[in-house]
This record gives structure tokens, C-alpha cells and sequence, in this order.
RNA sequence: CGGGUAUUGGCGCAGCUUGGUAGCGCGCUCGGCUUGGGACCGAGAGGGCGCAGGUUCGAAUCCUGCAUACCCGACCA
């Protein structure tokens, strides 16, 4: 392959485009690898869309090498299937839907298992078509409500899928497993540090499931980690340990006026400034704090829940609607129509509606909290005494210095990602649904179990550029740049001559080969645009091509070196292998 | 979907308070000069100010409504 900049569509920005704000996203846009073309929607730049193939490319060598077999789906598809498995409603705005020119719906998918799941029914019928592994790599669409970031969250956006069908549970773990290892070999040659944790599977349905965060700073996911052992997770993920050990007995259940002290901070306040129960040491810790949420059912059903948790926690609405999904909830302030909810002194005892405390609020444990009245509080509410939760909710906000869940020694720590990739074991969610059945070697019938394995490819794009950039601008890993070499041109007096005799001596040699050989721009503005192309490695032709030599300069370390012009291509074509 | 900010040539911005028919830098074109770190000189092309109404002799500037983008939050792979 050999570029060259005279002709490439190429239009790098001197200035910072004023609407991108993420790192990737602006040196993306600055570099001329992608421009905005839609709400969400990016269109590829030549140089944009080497890298893009690149990446393409290593995912699907690995699924190769798993013993993938890529196929492609259209991306409009038909209601039908997606009714049938409820997702039409299920994932409800998120999706694009139309209709044709006779009324009929469509919609553009979001992913594609049904559609995977009805090709096996169709082209299988025996135990000896399986284990079967499926991928494809294909453009999907979801209604953001809020696109950002250039490509890390788009509304139309490219993604690997790939479905693993077996007939056991065994061949299913097997085939999580040998994906789980595709992936960390895909995103090790994509040069993406990342973390795998533990995850809820959401809008898909399933169990088993684990997500690929690349370590950024812009990443939309926090996950959590611990300083003792390899523990990591999603924070929706995140389980809270009880207590240990039974608390001291307590004393009755005691009722105090607690005049305007409707918030944490001023009951804790109020109860150390009154001695409250004789004690001076109240914290947010001591108190029970129960937060109403309006539950929303997918059925268009509302309930009220209310939810328990130590005063100086926060519920987190992400961990609790992962823990309710497919319900979602919103927060109850319609207090009004509710007289036995009395907002600011709320308690659990003796409460009208569901109530479910974080696990904390352990049987016996006391707590000072609200006593349904205006204006009073309880102490010595006792769990499992003076009330029963309903059942226990991971709904707390997940701190740093928690602590571990897993080895219950070390402290946890908060990081933030971007999830590139997604694997769980679905299960027969969408074989049942479709009744997808094969013969099996008894002569009965068996139905396959599904995993689902994602990576978004052209996040994982932006997510590279997240990791691998300067204040100089951008700087590819060699197995996904735009090319292995950037030949820089520095002047006249025949420099650009030799610039493409190189460059077409390598390009025979099977390297891939940008040259800048712009007439008329000054040396200054090539230097500029190559740091900011980011090509690992470039060699510029200038004033020493007299004596015979060009310089070879490394893009992430700034180190230079003066060679032989004819010993350069060799030692390039070496590095290249 | 809630809150905030913004929308003026390809990009980045000024002008709006105090209405008089649009300007700067970069980029682009042509000529000259220059050629190892975003040169210089000269001559040009290109917008009627997000959209729709309204007020006014006159609106980028004032009023009303809408749209879009970005940021924060909600939601989400």
C-alpha cells in the first residue's frame, strides 16, 4: 500500500473542534480520520477507515482461530421475531422503528439474536450440527438518548457479534471460556489495556456475564477493584456484605419529638445537640434512611417500594434498576397523595408498602430512623424486631474503602471504563422463544443454549486513541495504524523523488506506506500533521539527502536516527516483518 | 426526558447591551518569495447571521415560538 498525502482526502484541523470534548473524539476529528455526519453518526475518512479495517481485521482472525464462522444479517429486519420475544416493547425507545410503504413495522436492529437463533432452527436439526459458533460483524442502531463522544457512544455504530450454541451446559462454559480468551488476545494486539469485571446482563437477558472495560477516564462505566486481591466488578454488579456477627441486644423501640429535622444531617445534628437516647456520637451511619421509589413495570403496571439504607449512603438508581430490571424507577414525590408517607420521617415499622432494606440493615441490627409522624424519629428500631424488609436490595451507593466482597480483606477502588466487550451466557432465553429444537443422539429432541459475545468495534476505535495519545496528538499501535511507515517529504531539490522511490520500494515489500509528498507545504506543518496522524514510526527525507541519509523517528518516545537511506528500507522492512 | 451553554463563510471566534444592512484569525484560490518545526508580501473567492413568525422606515442585534448541537444528570452495550 502506498498513500500519498498530494491526493489523499485528508484536512487536518489546526484549531479544536468547539463541539468535541473527549480526547479521542477531538483527535479524531482533528487528524481527518472521521467527521460528524448525523446526530450520533460518523462518517470514515480514508485514514479513518484503515484504522477501522484494521481492527476489523484482528477480531476476525481471533474468531477464526476460535472456530467462528461469520455470516451477515440484514440490518432492517421485520417486528415479528423481536415480538415474539417481547424485545419490540422490552427495549422500547432504544430502538428505530418504521414502517414501510405498506404500514408494515420494521425496526433497525439493535442486535441480533433472534435472528441468529431462528438461522439455527433453520439450517439445524441434529445433535451432530453443534457445538455451533456464529459472528458477524455488522452495523447496529440504537436511539441514544443521548449520543456523546464521538464514536465512544453513537447512535449507529459497528459491532462484532458473535452466538455460541450448545447442546449442554458444559459446551456452553466451554465456549464462554474460549471466547472469554479470543477477547483478551483481541484487545492485547489492539494494544487496549483493560479490565475484565463482573456485570449484570441487562436488556439481553442471561447469567454468566462479564464485560471488557478499557481503563479511561472519559469511560461512561465505573467498576471497581480491590487493593487486595484480583477482584473487579461492575458497581452494578457489586454485592454487599452483611455484617458479621450478631449485634448486642437493644433496647425498646423509643419515640422522640425531632422538630424539622427532615434530612440526615439534621436529625444527626438534633439528636447529638439533645443527647438523643443519651448518646452524643450520632452519625449518618446510625441512621436508617428509606427512600420511596415509584417502580415502573414493563406492562405499564407502577408500584411503590420503599428502600432502607444507612443514612450516609446514597441509593444509587443504576444499581437499583439493574437490580429491578426489566422494571425501571423514578423517584416518589407525589408525598401529597400519600398521608401515611411522611416525607423526611419515614420509618419501616409498621410500613404500607413494600419495603426492602440494603443488606446492612441485617436482622438486629438498630438503627435511628423516622417514626411515620411528622416531626419524630425512633431509636432502637430494631431489624427483625421492630420490623421485617421485605427482602433485601443491593441498592446503596458503592464507595472506595468498602469493603471487598470477595476476599473480604482488601478495600475497594473506583476506577471508570469503556466497556469494548460484553460476553454472558444467555441461556435458551431466545431458543425457547422460538421453540428451536434438534434431535438428539437419544432420537429425542434438545434445544441448544446460547452465549453472546460482543465487541464494539468502532468504540473500540476511539477507545484506542483514549489510550494511546499525547498532547501532540495521536499515536496508533502498530497493529492497527493507517500504515507501518509515514515517509515525510521535508522539501525540494528532490527530496519528494526519493520520498516515493522509498516509499514505492517499501510498498513492493509488502509495507503499508503514507507518504507526505505535498508540494508547497512547508516542512514545519508535515512534522505537525504526521504527530498528529500518529503512524508509530516515520522517516524524513531532507537535507541530509545529499550525503545519502534520511532520519527515522519513533512517534511515541520523539527518538531520532540518522541511517543510510538505502540501508532504510531494510531495517523498516525487518520491523514491519 | 430534566438542567445549563451555544447556533454568524470550511474551522475557531468578535459584533448583539446602546437596531442603520457583517468583521477578524486560520483555511482556500492566484502571483511572488521561502523550504528542517504550524513562514512572508500582494491580489482574490466565499456568508446575510439555525428556522419560522412578529415589532420597526430599517433586525445578526428587540419580541414570540420551534429546531439543532455540546456539557451535566436520567437512561443505555
Amino acid at each position: 500500500m502506498l498513500l500519498r498525502m498530494s491526493t489523499l482526502l485528508l484536512k487536518t484541523l489546526r484549531e479544536e473542534p468547539a463541539d468535541a470534548e473527549v480526547p479521542s473524539h477531538r483527535l479524531l476529528l482533528r487528524a481527518g480520520f472521521i467527521r460528524r455526519a448525523a446526530p450520533g453518526g460518523y462518517t470514515w475518512l480514508p485514514l479513518g477507515k484503515l484504522v477501522l479495517d484494521r481492527v476489523t481485521d484482528v477480531v476476525r482472525e481471533e474468531m477464526a482461530a476460535a472456530g467462528g464462522q461469520e455470516v451477515s444479517f440484514p440490518a432492517l429486519l421485520p417486528r415479528e421475531p423481536y415480538e415474539t420475544t417481547g424485545r419490540w416493547t422490552e427495549y422500547g425507545d432504544d430502538i428505530f422503528t418504521l414502517q414501510d410503504r405498506r404500514g408494515a413495522d420494521h425496526l433497525l436492529a439493535p442486535t441480533h439474536e433472534e435472528m441468529f437463533a431462528l438461522l439455527v432452527q433453520d439450517l439445524t436439526s441434529s445433535y451432530r450440527d453443534f457445538p455451533l459458533l456464529l459472528f458477524q460483524v455488522q452495523t447496529k442502531f440504537r436511539d441514544e438518548a443521548r449520543p456523546r463522544g464521538g464514536l465512544l457512544r453513537g447512535r449507529e455504530f459497528l459491532m462484532k457479534d458473535a452466538y455460541s450454541f450448545d447442546l449442554s451446559e458444559a459446551g456452553l462454559t466451554e465456549a464462554y471460556g474460549r471466547m472469554r480468551l479470543a477477547y483478551q488476545r483481541i484487545f492485547e494486539r489492539l494494544g487496549l489495556t483493560h479490565t475484565i469485571v463482573s456485570a449484570v446482563s441487562g436488556a439481553m437477558g442471561g447469567s454468566a456475564s462479564e464485560e471488557f472495560l478499557a481503563a479511561a477516564e472519559v469511560g461512561e462505566d465505573t467498576f471497581v477493584g480491590c487493593t487486595a486481591c484480583d477482584y473487579a466488578a461492575n458497581t452494578e454488579a457489586v454485592v454487599t456484605p452483611a455484617p458479621a456477627g450478631l449485634p448486642a441486644a437493644a433496647p425498646d423501640l423509643e419515640v422522640h419529638d425531632t422538630p424539622d429535622t427532615p434530612t440526615i444531617a439534621s436529625l444527626v445534628e438534633f439528636a447529638n445537640a439533645r443527647a438523643l437516647g443519651g448518646r452524643t456520637d450520632w452519625t449518618a451511619a446510625d441512621t436508617l434512611k428509606n427512600v420511596v421509589v415509584t417502580v415502573h413495570h414493563p406492562g405499564g403496571k407502577d408500584e411503590l417500594l420503599a428502600i432502607g439504607v444507612p443514612g450516609d449512603r446514597e441509593v444509587d438508581l443504576k444499581r437499583l434498576n439493574a437490580v429491578l430490571a426489566p422494571a425501571t424507577a423514578t423517584l416518589f414525590d407525589d408525598f401529597e397523595s400519600r398521608p401515611d408517607l411522611v416525607k423526611g420521617y419515614i420509618g419501616p415499622q409498621g410500613i404500607k408498602i413494600r419495603y426492602r432494606a440494603d443488606p446492612r440493615v441485617a436482622p438486629g441490627t438498630a438503627w435511628l430512623t423516622g417514626a411515620n409522624e411528622p416531626g419524630r424519629h425512633a431509636t432502637n428500631v430494631v431489624a427483625g424486631r421492630d420490623f421485617t424488609p421485605d427482602d433485601t436490595i443491593e441498592a446503596a451507593d458503592v464507595r472506595a474503602g468498602d469493603p471487598c466482597p470477595s476476599c473480604g480483606s482488601g478495600a475497594l477502588t473506583i476506577r471508570r471504563g469503556i466497556e469494548i466487550g460484553h460476553i454472558f451466557q444467555l441461556g435458551r432465553r431466545y431458543t425457547d422463544a422460538f421453540a428451536v429444537d434438534v434431535l438428539g443422539a437419544d432420537g429425542k429432541p434438545v434445544r441448544p443454549t446460547m452465549g453472546c459475545y460482543g465487541i464494539g468495534v468502532s468504540r473500540a476505535v476511539a477507545a484506542i486513541a483514549e489510550q494511546h495519545h499525547d498532547e501532540r496528538g495521536l499515536i496508533w499501535p502498530a497493529s492497527v495504524a493507517p500504515a507501518d511507515v509515514h515517509i515525510v517529504a521535508a522539501g525540494r531539490d528532490g527530496q519528494v523523488e526519493a520520498a516515493l522511490q522509498l516509499g514505492a520500494t517499501l510498498a513492493r515489500a509488502g509495507v503499508r506506506v503514507l507518504v507526505d509528498d505535498r508540494p508547497n507545504v512547508s516542512a514545519g506543518v508535515k512534522f505537525t500533521d504526521a504527530e498528529l496522524i500518529g503512524i508509530p514510526r516515520s522517516v524524513v527525507v531532507g537535507r541530509r539527502l545529499a550525503e545519502g541519509y534520511a532520519e527515522l523517528r519513533d512517534r511515541r518516545d520523539g527518538t531520532r536516527q540518522e541511517l543510510p537511506l538505502v540501508d532504510i528500507a531494510g531495517v523498516i522492512t525487518t520491523e514491519v516483518g
